[in-house]
Parts: C-alpha cells; sequence; structure tokens
DNA sequence: CAGTGGTCTAGACCACCGC
DNA sequence: CGGTGGTCTAGACCACTGG
C-alpha cells in the first residue's frame, strides 16, 4: 500500500502538450491505476488535492479529470467523504423486464437455484464474445429463479475459465440469490456493466416443463454480456420469461 | 462572505443567499427564460461572456450552469459556434424496437399513411395523461408504416386540442412521414423525450388484417407518451409490431 | 480575422462528514 | 474539530468556426 510520495509524473509518459487535453491525460493515467487495481473496490482514491499536487496541475484541472471518471461509472463521489471506486453492479435484476405478481407487496429478489454445471469447451460464438482463444474452457450453467416457490425466469449462463474456477467445486446450494456480487467476493471480478439483447421466442418443451408452462407459450428472451472494469466481457447469460409478464419502460432522449 | 456586489441587471428575482447554488439559480432563470420563448429553438443564446457580464458572476458559473441545461438535453454547445437551443427529436423513430428486412440494405424511415382521422372527447385515461380538463378534446388517429410496400407498424394515436389544430384539417396525404419535425413547423410543438412502454400481446383481426397477419398472432405494443420541451405529456401512442421482428438492446450500468 | 466555446490556473470560501 | 468534495472568482490562453 505505499502512499510513496513519488513526483508522481516522473516516471509518467509525460504531460501532453498536443492533441489530449491535459484533464484526459490524467483521466486515461487514473483509470489505469485503478485497472491495476492500485485502489480496491469500494475504498477511496487520494483527495483531489492531494492528486493535484502529485500531478503538478490545479484543482479544477484534476476535478475535471475525476468527473470523466465519474461518468464512465469507475467513480463515486460522497461529498464530505471522498472519491471511491465503483464496486459495480449490484443486482442487475432481470426484473426489471418483468412484473410477477407476488404475494407480499414489493419487488424482492427471486429465490435461485442451480439446475446444472459442467465445464466444456466454449463454440466459437462463445469463445468469440469472451475473447478467450479457440478450445478454451468455459463453466456452463443453467439456473432457475422463483418467487413464492413459482419458476419465472430460467436462464443459461457461460463463464470464463480459469477466471471462475472458484465456482466449479463449491456447493451450488450455498450460492447467494445475487451472482455478480458473489463473483466479487469469490473471484475478485467486478461487473461494471452490461449490454442486454430483447427477442422474442416460443418455449421448447423442456423450458416450458422448467417454467411450468406449456411448449411453444411466448416468451421474452433476453441476452446479455456483462462487462468488467476493463471492459472485458466475463459474462455470457440468456434468460428466458413469460412474455405476458414482459413489461418494459425505456426512456428516448 | 460574499463582499460581493451582486444585483443582476435586471428585475431578476435575486440571486439566491440560501439554499441553492449561484449556478443551479442561473440554470433556473434561463430554463423559464427558453421556456419562455426568449430563444427560438435551433437558435443560439447569448454568448457565455455576455450572459456572465448581465448576471455579474464569474464565467466559470455561468458555464456550470449552462452544463446543466445541457444535460436536460434543452441546450446543445457548439465549440467555435455557440450554445443552442435543442430543436428536439428529430425521428425517435420505432424502428430501434424492431427489425425488418428491406429489399435495400441499411435502415430507411418507412412510409406512413393514416388510415383515420377524428375528432373526440378524451376519455378519462387520455385526459389525465395529457393533463386535460374532463370533456376536452382530442385528436384521434390510426396510422399505417411500412416498408416496400410492405406494412410492418400499426399506429393509434391521440393529440390534445387546441394545440393541434392545425392538423385536423390538412389533406394528410401530403404528411411527412416522421411526425416530430412536423408537429415543430407546423404547430410549433418541439418534443424533448418520449418514455417508452413495453409489454408483449396478440393482434385482434382487425389490426391483423391491417399488418397482413392473421389473428391472435404475437405482437409487441409500445406505449409511448412525449413530452415538449415545458415536460407537458402532448402525444400518446400505441405502436404494434410483429412480435417475431422485435429487437432491442438495452444499456445496464 | 474576430467571436465562440474549451482548457487551465491559483487561489478563496462553503457544505458535508465523522470523530 | 479537521478533512473531504462543492462552489465561485478573475483572470489567461487555446481551439474551433466562419466570413
Amino acid at each position: 500500500m505505499s502512499t510513496e510520495h513519488q513526483t508522481a509524473m516522473t516516471s509518467q509518459t509525460e504531460l501532453p502538450t498536443r492533441g489530449q487535453s491535459r484533464y484526459g491525460w490524467l483521466a486515461a493515467a487514473l483509470r489505469t491505476r485503478i485497472l491495476q487495481g492500485e485502489w480496491v473496490p469500494g475504498e477511496s482514491i487520494p483527495p483531489e488535492a492531494v492528486l493535484a499536487r502529485s500531478y503538478g496541475v490545479a484543482l479544477g484541472t484534476i476535478r475535471q479529470a475525476l468527473s470523466l471518471l465519474v461518468s464512465e461509472a469507475l467513480l463515486e463521489r460522497r461529498h464530505g467523504k471522498g472519491t471511491f471506486v465503483t464496486s459495480g453492479l449490484g443486482g442487475a435484476s432481470m426484473m426489471r423486464f418483468f412484473r410477477f405478481r407476488q404475494s407480499g407487496e414489493l419487488q424482492t429478489t427471486p429465490e435461485s437455484r442451480i439446475l446444472s454445471r459442467k465445464r466444456r469447451l466454449a463454440d466459437l460464438d462463445e469463445a468469440d464474445a469472451l475473447g478467450l482463444p479457440a478450445g478454451a474452457s468455459v463453466l456452463a450453467m443453467e439456473r432457475l429463479r422463483s418467487i413464492d416457490r413459482k419458476p419465472c425466469l430460467l436462464e443459461y449462463l457461460i463463464l470464463p475459465l480459469p477466471m471462475f474456477d472458484a465456482l466449479t467445486e463449491s456447493d451450488t446450494a450455498d450460492w447467494d440469490d445475487l451472482l455478480y456480487p458473489m463473483y466479487q467476493r469469490v473471484c475478485g471480478v467486478v461487473i461494471h456493466h452490461a449490454e442486454d439483447q430483447l427477442s422474442f421466442g416460443q418455449l421448447t418443451a423442456t423450458q416450458g416443463r422448467r417454467l411450468q408452462l406449456d411448449k411453444g407459450h411466448p416468451c421474452v428472451q433476453v441476452q446479455r454480456r456483462a462487462f468488467d472494469l476493463a471492459q472485458r466481457c466475463v459474462e455470457l447469460r440468456t434468460t428466458l420469461g413469460d412474455a405476458f409478464s414482459f413489461e418494459y419502460t425505456a426512456q428516448v432522449r
């Protein structure tokens, strides 16, 4: 850990006199330090005044750099407390796409059960999406999510190995209902953002059985690619749910 | 502090010494002037230096106020040219929700045809959504959108009167394929943003006929509420399209 | 070229937080 | 209380746009 007061810029690549703005350069420098793990997710980075002094720039300039990283969701500011490295997505719940009626009132996290888990070779699409070499191994899982004991979502997950090795052996009955916080705790992987692609389809007989619906029942399919802080895709997920429970709101700006 | 010689030249309401920040107050003042039409959408407001002098604040402060309005999409900055009042949404195309195969390659704007148009009283939901008094009049229309002569989207539109009076008489065959720019040109209404609510359903016999699909065919329904610069809801729209053509990408941050 | 927004500085003071 | 980020100032100079 170290608060070595090296005169920061010395070993650095030089401040930019051309091309990029100074705060852009500073943002890049800080981004690198964050991705290299110099500061742990959830912890604070040095105060603005310290950074400004160590880089030899004015306060306003370092603040502009930090603002960039905040808008990238790499940092969060807390007035009076400090500037913190993001701890990533919490639930990123699929529930935002569906409205399942519950006995209770408000949205709760569905219970989660792993139906199957096996190690296998990635197919071409998976390897491509995950940026893996041909013939790489992945962990493939099937997961059922339920509310009040009633199945509502069926998921297929693909995780790259060895990054998620820690999940290949542990008892799935002990797993959390939310995966992303568990990824971080168990594997040190922070999910920073994700991209969901929605489409419409119909359940196969097997899928119908899992969800207690008929074969051919209309369903909404959500194909998610989730990324870590370094923008690497580290999870593929396909989620199926009853189309008649689908309800999603999008803003147009 | 504030040995400051405040006093913005005009009859403004006093600079805030309480509660709000200076730039927040300035943003509100400018927002009001924009909504009152002091500057026309698409035109530029006075330069930052002029605004700063006229309000008796530093450049950085006025810039912070302008940044707020930019983030609200009320203003757009253009380096070297000026700061402009937004001209609102252009297409806001429903095509972002659907993938219809076309003879050509790229996304073009579908041709548009008005199937019916009539003036009637708003029902309770409509009046509520549009902020109209009970018994107010609206313009109700049915609209079919096609690509390469093939119907793909069926829309039901509700517009408040007398705001859209200018659309009650003109020949619908002369209308543009994009409504929002026409709203602005013909009625002076700028569409600033919208909220789309997606759900799943099945076509009625009549809807199926319009879209050349079977009764009961799966469809995606988009219910849109569109707002003007003053955040008033000024259009209700329900769009139906083939569920098998549905494809939408959402970002999770 | 003159006029615009964009970057940067070196300060000052304010508002919030936790001890 | 000391330490943090947030606001604000009054300048200087840079970079882009258009005539």
